[in-house]
DNA sequence: TTTGTAATTGCACAACCTTGCAATAAGCCG
DNA sequence: CGGCTTATTGCAAGGTTGTGCAATTACAAA
């Protein structure tokens, strides 16, 4: 369903330009395998380019977020990770006992969206969430 | 049900010690109306002991929230805002639209704790959300 | 009240992220 | 293909938050 490329269709027809930074950030992102964070990803640019600045890359994240293109996520670590919304929304639950991560589909919160919906008018964007607390294994 | 000193009467059973920058800190945060900002607090502190650090302010913060004694909430504002727990849990739908807040009380969030406890065994810990999304004026 | 000890602070610095501004270059149009 | 316009970049600087380390100080115990 995701294919490589599709971030960079919906650029093009939103008209924006397709500079070469843009490029291999977006590469860099739909080629991870799962959450990769601003330096990772300015990490591979600049091995190709190196001269690109890391504010480039957090502007270019910056825009894939407002575009819907990229979710993040706050893990905790001080840093942000960043996934491409093609290849599929999800969530976590974050043990902070053990480190231990569950990953979650979208539909557990589903009941949650459509609460907020019914009862205030709101139409919630829960996107890509670390829900943080104790897993079974920790105990209570 | 919540009392000025309820924080530092727990630090104390905890054992931590009383320094006058954690007076200070504890006392900007439960003076304060609704939800303040570390450098708020710095500067609320700052104004009558003028040496301290806003180093020890963030540790203080720090403290409390391991604690559990006060939440942080992210507003989206490049800047992170604290709540006294004492004076009771709740979340805000944050419109990106208007950027009007609607405040929420915490009972809607117990499905969703329920269902991951018991599809999970996961007790998750959702203190003071900001949710973001679209208010019912700014339409779909 | 004084002393001892370990928690806490201040300081300096670093990490992450954002922003203003002048220089550059992507894509349009001829 | 070459020039024009304006989005985009690089750079430098700034804001928020975290951290290592030596100096300080709260509290316990004498």
């Amino acid at each position: 369903m995701s294919h490589s490329g599709d971030i960079v269709k919906e650029l093009t027809e939103q008209g924006y330009r397709l500079t070469p930074q843009r490029l291999m950030t977006i590469a860099a992102i739909e080629h991870s395998d799962g959450h990769i964070s601003a330096e990772e990803i300015y990490a591979q640019v600049a091995a190709k380019y190196p001269h690109v600045n890391i504010s480039t890359v957090y502007r270019t994240l910056e825009l894939l977020k407002k575009l819907g293109l990229v979710t993040e996520t706050d893990f905790d670590e001080g840093r942000v990770r960043y996934h491409p919304v093609g290849k599929g929304h999800h969530h976590h639950l974050v043990c902070q006992e053990c480190g231990g991560i569950i990953d979650l589909g979208e539909a557990v919160l589903t009941p949650l969206k459509e609460a907020l919906l019914r009862e205030y008018g709101f139409s919630a964007d829960l996107r890509h969430l670390a829900i943080f607390g104790r897993c079974g294994k920790c105990g209570r």
